[in-house]
DNA sequence: CAGTCTATTCGCAATATTGCGAAAGAGCAA
DNA sequence: TTGCTCTTTCGCAATATTGCGAATAGACTG
């Protein structure tokens, strides 16, 4: 029968436990959620200061006004580089990605 | 500036000489692939700095070796958000997104 | 040399994202 | 009210990304 912990000093297994299986999922979707959220806002900031429509983004970067709208969806959790790419290019951007160290608290 | 061969040690400059030189289909979308090509890069010094190996750090996320090798290869296009920030929960960060504008000039 | 660990490439199935039209809601002005 | 513009939601097909094993290559050690 397996152990409820076993002893183990292999570095990955144990951030890996640490990562998935000791903590809930929630936390890790919590952040994510408002990442997206924030990814929606700043699209739809960066097209009211273009004074564009979401037809006319859409238009800018080949797609239709509801896929613009999907994109400015605060619940939306569907966005990648390749959309954002496209949108920051039509606004005259670029997209910077940065891996930015996290806080543990306690 | 003067873009004439001098020497370098700076590894994206290398690395960047060694896609592109002849290989002229790649202007085009210079700027994606050069953004394409850091973000291998990024992962992979992640990783290292993890002092982990391709087939830890799949386990961390739960994939396997193969896709990460896949996220290291500098020709990847295929680059997602999610991929990025599942990595990115592993390594203990989180991704920061911006859109920053693009100085033509020069 | 064999053995081990790591990295890379390939092919295809499974999943996720995008494309796109149609319909309806919201707001505003005449 | 009607008309107009903009936005939002829905469903499904098309495309893109991921999962994953197997095979190969490279480096290193004894």
């Amino acid at each position: 029968m397996a152990k409820a912990l076993k002893p183990t000093n292999d570095a990955v297994e144990i951030l890996h436990r640490r990562t998935y299986e000791g903590r809930p999922a929630r936390m890790k979707n919590l952040e994510e959620a408002r990442a997206n959220e924030q990814i929606a806002l700043k699209i739809q900031e960066l097209r009211a200061a273009a004074a564009l429509t979401q037809t006319q983004l859409a238009k800018l970067i080949g797609t239709t006004a509801s896929v613009i709208c999907r994109l400015e969806d605060a619940d939306y959790e569907g966005h990648s580089l390749a959309m954002l790419r496209r949108i920051a290019a039509a606004l005259n951007r670029r997209v910077e990605i940065r891996f930015v160290p996290i806080r543990r608290s306690a």
